[in-house]
DNA sequence: CATTGACCAAAACGACTAAATTGGTCATCA
DNA sequence: TGATGACCAATTTAGTCGTTTTGGTCAATG
């Protein structure tokens, strides 16, 4: 495991737990057992950790789901799409803090004019571009208002991560949550009649490869020494 | 308008916009046209002011909820019900800070050991018990495990009153957003073949009836002298 | 020459105090 | 007698200033 690779998997842990600002470089370094110096080595700045955590957090998420979708059985259904969104966004707090702009975690960082929203925020294709192409393979009803569609997908996202803090009832198992909300997103915006997966199936994998790729790019121009 | 009237009419304006704790009892009563000493011969103290106005505007949401619902076609459907919950929603500011416990609004108030959530959160019936009633007069699909939908449905209202803030690209007109989340649940949850709303509208009358009833028991208690 | 950690200026913190505000009361007024 | 606002104790704020900690550097090291 390389120098890099030790700090962001120290910074993945330690942000979460104490925040931007409560995280120092010391801590960083003494978690990540390299020498203080060794950090300005593998990242020009705390600024710059923090922002390839987030961008090799993301695409490592969208890994995830691209390598799920590919053993998925219903891959290129919104149902199988909601599916693995959300058990990803299970599996890493770091991408939750990030959807939900945790401010307990961003802290100050939130603040400076060129931060990782602004800096990196642009650029991705909005889900309701995604949404309309997936209208134009047929997995979603011809008749859904995409840009709505797309609305009412980040809000749920958003819900999701941030209900348990707000919520006093304990929720139901994640897992039967996941596979209920997909069944639902299903029948919400699926189609009536089967259709052929195999082309929705071969767009998303394409769009996960893209956003995949891009996000490798900004990671190239983030990393690298001071 | 009554003096206790014209105080939480005040109230409803500056808590929203500055906050539990930069609000002062003088800033109330200078807006409401209010000696200070009449403030406490309506209400027992800030805090009493403060749960009346949640406990006044949450009644009041569900009386406005219960009136459209009288004149809605389509009343008793899952559909109807998320329409005039959500357009009640977008409303009430209040409605919203509350869902979403807004610490920016609330401040050290949630500190205290006897607020608001813990004094008047219990009482109200679940919203997995709600769709079990509403499942069981057709109106939900009987093949929907009620506790998961309930924590979706949850998971949107938390959602909705939050996606705003943390969302970088504007959201579509929120009645256009409405109109398509309800017809979304209404696929989503509600039953295939066209049935009889009427025990359902009857029922969800009834249930509103009840919540506005238990709210002013709420209200008679809080209210009052010191 | 890759790595280190003692070192530095700048910023944050904390203990302290004086001044201002706060929620709440009550003698007074109309 | 219902309503008022000057008043009070208690808390909060704003300011000060010495101490500590921080992100970042660079001469020394193996």
């Amino acid at each position: 495991m390389t120098r890099a690779d030790r700090l962001l998997r120290a910074a993945s842990d330690l942000f979460v737990r104490l925040g931007y600002e409560k995280t120092t470089v010391s801590d960083l370094t003494r978690a990540a057992g390299v020498s203080k110096g060794a950090f300005y080595l593998a990242f020009p700045s705390k600024d710059g950790l923090f922002e390839a955590l987030l961008l090799r957090e993301m695409r490592d998420y969208l890994a995830a789901a691209r390598e799920a979708l590919a053993v998925h059985p219903r891959a290129g259904s919104i149902g199988a799409l909601y599916e693995v969104a959300l058990r990803g966004l299970e599996a890493s707090p770091v991408m939750a803090v990030l959807l939900r702009r945790d401010r307990d975690v961003f802290g100050r960082y939130l603040r400076q004019p060129d931060n990782f929203f602004r800096k990196f925020g642009a650029g991705h294709q909005s889900r309701g571009e995604v949404l309309a192409q997936l209208q134009a393979v047929g997995v979603v009803r011809p008749d859904v208002d995409v840009d709505v569609a797309a609305h009412v997908m980040n809000l749920i996202s958003v819900g999701w991560v941030t209900v348990d803090e707000v919520l006093d009832t304990p929720a139901p198992p994640a897992e039967e949550v996941i596979a209920g909300l997909a069944a639902m997103m299903e029948r919400a915006l699926g189609p009536t009649q089967p259709v052929d997966l195999a082309p929705a199936r071969a767009l998303v994998d394409r769009m996960y490869a893209e956003g995949i790729a891009g996000l490798n790019a900004m990671l190239a121009q983030a990393e690298g020494g001071p």
